[in-house]
DNA sequence: CTGTTAGCGCTTTCAT
DNA sequence: ATGAAAGCGCTAACAG
C-alpha cells in the first residue's frame, strides 16, 4: 500500500483507524474536495471515467460521507421525529402506539426519511426538542393543554400535531372520538344496560369541559345517555391508565368497593383486556353478566376471550396520514397560513364482549328501584 | 425593538422567521460568539453576571443551539441506531421487537441518548447505515451470515448485536436458545406427545448447521428427541413467519395436508397465538386436542385462551443489557479486542396451553404404527 | 469538465 | 475573564 502520507496512522490491528475523509480520498485519487463530492452526488457533471475512477478510489479506501456533515451543510436532517410526552419505555409498551408508528415509519422509510424518538429529557420535552436533529416531528399524546405544547410552538419545527386541535398555520389529525364513543355507549343503551362503569383514559392533566381525547370520548358516551332521558353520573367515571393492568385494578377497585355494574366502557382496548382479565379472576362470566367495550380496536382485540366489541378507529392510517402532512409541509413550507386538520371516522364494531344483561341483573335493578 | 442590523428580516406576521443564530446573540448581547457558547456549556468561565445576561438574552431571542452544529463540533450524536433488516413497519407489528425497544429505549433515555430506528434503505442496511447519524448501533434479527453483515463490521461503527455471535472486538448478546427449546421439547415428550409439528421462524437466509436462532432453537427440539430416543423427521418442521397470521395459516396448511400432530412447537408467541387461533377455527380444542408451546412469553401469553406455554427470554432486559453494553462500549472504545458475550437465560413457562394428548389420540398412534 | 473557495453553526484552544 | 480564529467534514456557487 503505497503512497501513504506521513500524517496518516498505519492500520496494524483493529483499532487506531482513522476516519476517511473527503480529503483522503482526493488527495489519492488526484483530484480536489469537490471532484469527490460530484461524484457521490451529481455524476453527471464529471466525466464518466473521472467520476468511476474517483469511486473506486474511495470505494477502496472506505471512504463513507460523514452524515453529521452532509446534514450540516445540506441543511436538513432527513429525519422526523415521534414526539411523545411519555418516558419510550412506556411508549413501547402501548400496543397503540405501536400501530400507529407502524403507519408513521412505513411513509417515512419509503421517502427515505430516518425516525427519531422524541422523549422527555429530564422530564422536559422542550429540552428534548432542542438536542433531536429532525427536520419536523410528528406529535402524538399531547392533549391541547399540555404545558409544553407552547415549548413546540415557539421551536418552529413544522409539526403535525395528533389528537389534538390544530394551532394556527401548523396540521393536525383527529379522529370522531365523540361519535364513536356514543355509538359504543347506544349500543350498550340499546341492549338494556342502565348501570354503566366508565374507564377513563389517564389525563395527563386534568381536563376541564371536554378537551383532550378523554373529554371528547366521555361527551360522546354522555350523549348518548341523554338522547336516551339517562344520565351518566360522575361517579360512574373513574380514571385507569391505558394498559392492561391499569384497566384491571381499576376495575377491581370499583368492583370492591361495591360497583355492580353491567357494562364497562373502556376508553382503550388495553383497558378493556384488563377488565376481561379482572373479571375472569372474579369469576365474573362476559359477555352474559358483565359486557365490555373498548377503544381503538387493537389486533388484541380479536385474541381476547370473548373477542372484544370496542370502537375502531384507523390507527395505522392516523400514523400515515401525519407523516404525509408532515412530509408535505416539509416541502412547502407554511405556504398559507390556513391550518389544515384531518379528521379521521370512527366506528363500532360489535364482537362478542357485549350482550343483553342477564335476567337476574334486570330483575336486582327492578328491585333496588 | 431598536439596533435591529439591517440585515435581519422584520418579523410581521408568522412566516418569514429567520433562524437565531449564536453570532446574533453575542451582537445583541455586546460579546462574542464564544462567550454566548461559555453561557451554555461552560458558565463557570464567565463572570456570573456575564453569563446570566448573555442567556437572557439568548432566551428573549428565542435562541436555540443548532443540533446538527453542535454535533458536528462535539464530533458525537449522543443518539443510537437501532438496526434491523426489516421493514419498520414489519418491526412496530412485531410485539417481541416492542419489548426489546421499550428495554433500549429505557436505558438510552436515562443517559441521554436519543434513539434512532435503522432499517434498509432502498433494500440496502448499508446505505442506511450510511446515513444514520448514530454514535453505535443495537442490531437485532441479523443472523450470523447475513448478507449485510460485513457492511456493519467495515462500518467501524460500535455495535452490539443481538441474538448472533459477536465477531472479534465486539459486543454480543445471546440467550440459551437451545436450552430453552429442549427444555420445551421435553415437557411434551414428557406429557407423552409422540407426533409433534414444529413452526420454525421464518429464516431470512438459509442455514445450514445450527446457525442463527432458529438454528440453534431446532437443535434444543432435536437433542431432546434424542435423549428420549426418538428422533425429529425434517418433515415435521415448516417455516413460518412470526407473526399471528403466519402462525395460523402455516398451521392451517399442515393440517389440510394431513398433519395430525398432538402437539405443536412454536418459535415465536406470535405464531402460536396463530396456531390457537387456527386450532379454534378447525374446532380442535387446546390443550385437549392440541397442545401448543410458544417461544418468547411475551405480554400476550397470559391473554390468549388457554394461556400459552412457552419459552421464557428475558427480552426486556435483553434491550437493556444491549443499549448499556453499547454505551459501555462507546466510553471505553475498543479497550481491547477482546469480545464480550452476554448470555441469558431462557425457562420454560408451563401454563395452559400444553396438556397429555388425548386418549382418542393414543390410539390413533397406536392404530397407525 | 474540473478545481478553488466560501460557507453551514457551533465548540474550544490559545492568546490577550 | 474575554475574544479571535481554527477547525469539524461536507456541499455547491463560482471561476477557470
Amino acid at each position: 500500500m503505497p503512497g501513504v502520507p506521513g500524517q496518516e496512522e498505519l492500520v496494524v490491528g483493529e483499532a487506531t483507524e482513522q476516519r476517511v475523509r473527503i480529503a483522503d480520498v482526493a488527495r489519492e485519487a488526484g483530484v480536489s474536495k469537490a471532484a469527490v463530492s460530484f461524484a457521490f452526488n451529481q455524476p453527471d457533471r464529471l466525466s464518466a471515467g473521472t467520476a468511476a475512477r474517483i469511486r473506486d478510489v474511495a470505494d477502496r479506501m472506505g471512504y463513507r460521507p460523514h452524515p453529521v456533515a452532509r446534514m450540516l451543510s445540506a441543511g436538513q436532517t432527513s429525519t422526523i421525529g415521534i414526539l411523545s410526552p411519555q418516558a419510550l419505555g412506556a411508549v413501547f409498551a402501548n400496543p397503540f402506539f405501536a400501530l400507529f408508528a407502524e403507519g408513521v415509519a412505513s411513509v417515512t422509510e419509503e421517502r427515505g426519511f430516518g425516525l427519531l424518538f422524541i422523549s422527555p429529557f429530564h422530564g422536559s420535552l422542550a429540552t428534548a426538542l432542542d438536542r433531536a436533529t429532525v427536520d419536523g416531528v410528528v406529535a402524538i399524546g399531547l392533549d391541547e393543554r399540555h404545558p409544553e405544547l407552547d415549548a413546540l410552538r415557539r421551536g418552529g419545527l413544522p409539526t403535525v400535531v395528533v389528537d389534538a386541535p390544530a394551532w394556527p398555520g401548523h396540521r393536525a389529525i383527529l379522529v370522531d372520538d365523540e361519535g364513536g364513543a356514543r355509538e359504543a355507549a347506544s349500543h350498550l343503551l340499546g341492549l338494556g344496560h342502565r348501570e354503566v362503569l366508565v374507564l377513563a383514559v389517564q389525563p395527563a392533566i386534568d381536563e376541564s369541559g371536554d378537551q383532550g381525547v378523554s373529554g371528547r370520548r366521555l361527551a360522546g358516551y354522555r350523549a348518548a345517555f341523554e338522547a336516551a332521558g339517562l344520565s351518566l353520573p360522575g361517579s360512574a367515571v373513574v380514571d385507569a391508565p391505558a394498559t392492561i393492568e391499569g384497566g384491571e385494578s381499576a376495575f377491581l377497585q370499583a368492583w370492591t368497593s361495591g360497583a355492580r355494574p353491567s357494562a364497562v366502557m373502556c376508553m382503550s382496548d388495553a383497558a378493556a383486556a384488563g377488565v376481561l382479565a379482572g373479571a375472569r379472576r372474579l369469576g365474573v362470566r362476559v359477555p352474559e353478566e358483565l359486557s365490555i367495550v373498548g377503544f381503538d380496536d387493537l389486533p388484541l382485540t380479536r385474541f381476547t376471550d370473548p373477542p372484544l366489541t370496542t370502537v375502531h378507529q384507523p390507527v395505522r392510517r392516523k400514523g400515515e396520514a401525519a407523516a404525509r402532512m408532515l412530509l408535505e409541509a416539509l416541502r412547502r413550507p407554511s405556504g398559507d397560513d390556513q391550518d389544515h386538520t384531518l379528521v379521521l371516522e370512527t366506528r363500532l364494531m360489535v364482537r362478542r364482549s357485549t350482550a343483553a344483561p342477564s335476567g337476574d341483573r334486570c330483575q336486582e335493578v327492578v328491585v333496588a328501584r
